[in-house]
DNA sequence: AGTTCCATTTTGAGAAATCAAAATATAGGG
DNA sequence: CCCTATATTTTGATTTCTCAAAATGGAACT
């Protein structure tokens, strides 16, 4: 019984919300997963149920849901491929990485194992996706680094992008137009939480500022 | 209303009938188009009854169906993503031609117009597949077939050998022993890529099997 | 405790695609 | 012209996924 696009879907979201809140334990409340997978609240009550049957997820009622063993293996399968997917788009067909999500996130779903691990090898094995993210090995492990986003790194001190935790295309445009996307160098000069606003010094030693939201969104290493 | 992975492949079962009965008038009979999608009989009437609502197809009970002047469209343009997408695989990809049908039936629907443009951009704008189909134009057009070898021309058909291109005496008289001498009629029955094989009926209604490089050595014209 | 608010679940319904099997139409042979 | 074989359509049911809206649970604040 091989699992539907929209099982997928489901199980996907569902290790994304998990890795997000940094506890493998941590039930996801139901309203948050329906909303990250786009249906009704209780479209997701019905879709969940019927996981914890087959066995994908664990569900609580009132409380949340959380993958299984094998919910969880799966889930690493999808974004293996939905990460391989947009690294080939960028690197091998010259795609933009502020375009390749939409073609990925169809893609994921219908690849054959034998043309991922061909796209795979052309690749060179990468580890990371055109945002960053980390691939998940074939046996559906992820290198879980962890990330200061320039929200939370230190002031004054010389920063490197390495993901950017959103995948809208106009904000990843934005990023690029900014000197803000993967690789590039910056540094914080300044929060100001009054205003809502964080003021950064980039490559080209500009000066631009950005909302808290945008800049919790773009994760950093300390070079 | 853009059409569902369910619709593109009536669609484009259909165009394939037509294109093998060479008539443009003529009706695929529903048991013809039921098969070749692969449902039950009454599954195809239902479908294409609500195909011929939506002005898709033509539809005469009793009779069979065709496309309309937009579902021809509609079916040139998932014919187009299909073998641009094989030819995408075995050139770009290093895969073999023998197993690149699976992978392009599933893609066929998910690819965007952005990225199957940038596939027929790398691939230099080919005119033909990897099995020598032709490729439709982004228009629709698709060049006729000149189906030339018992490995190019269509199945069940009558043909007649025209011309055997190899001199070597004991081919030569391989065929003549069986009954595949130019002038000689044939039907090509079935193709095996896995066995490498093609099977033919001759004219003495006898079975034989040859390979596909003896296959693609006898010319013929379709009767 | 009572009340209000929000999240969640339940309910009832519908769209899309399918099948098996019964009913019916068409064509061909006697 | 009838009768039969075959193709086609109809019928009734099923699966998967979805929604809107009603019902209910849980928490939080007087």
């Amino acid at each position: 019984m091989l699992p539907s696009s929209t099982v997928e879907n489901y199980l996907k979201a569902l290790y994304q919300a998990q890795v997000a809140l940094e506890n493998d334990k941590a039930l996801v409340p139901m309203g948050q997963l329906a909303s990250a997978v786009g249906v009704a609240p209780g479209t997701a009550t019905t879709m969940i149920k019927a996981l914890a049957k087959s066995g994908l997820v664990e569900y609580e009622p009132y409380l949340g849901v959380r993958l299984s063993t094998a919910g969880t293996a799966l889930a690493a399968m999808v974004l293996r491929r939905h990460r391989l997917i947009e690294q080939f788009l960028v690197e091998i067909m010259g795609m933009s990485w502020t375009e390749v999500h939409e073609d990925a996130e169809k893609l994921e779903h219908v690849v054959s194992d034998r043309l991922i691990e061909r796209m795979d090898a052309m690749l060179g094995h990468p580890s990371v996706d055109p945002h960053g993210d980390p691939i998940p090995t074939p046996d559906g492990d992820m290198a879980p680094h962890r990330y200061h986003s320039l929200l939370t790194c230190p002031l004054h001190t010389q920063v490197k992008v390495t993901r950017v935790a959103d995948q809208d295309a106009t904000f990843l445009r934005f990023l690029e137009a900014q000197r803000l996307k993967p690789g590039q160098a910056l540094e914080v000069e300044a929060r100001d939480s009054a205003a809502d606003s964080v003021q950064l010094l980039t490559e080209g030693q500009r000066r631009i500022t950005i909302g808290t939201k945008a800049a919790s969104k773009v994760l950093i290493e300390v070079a």
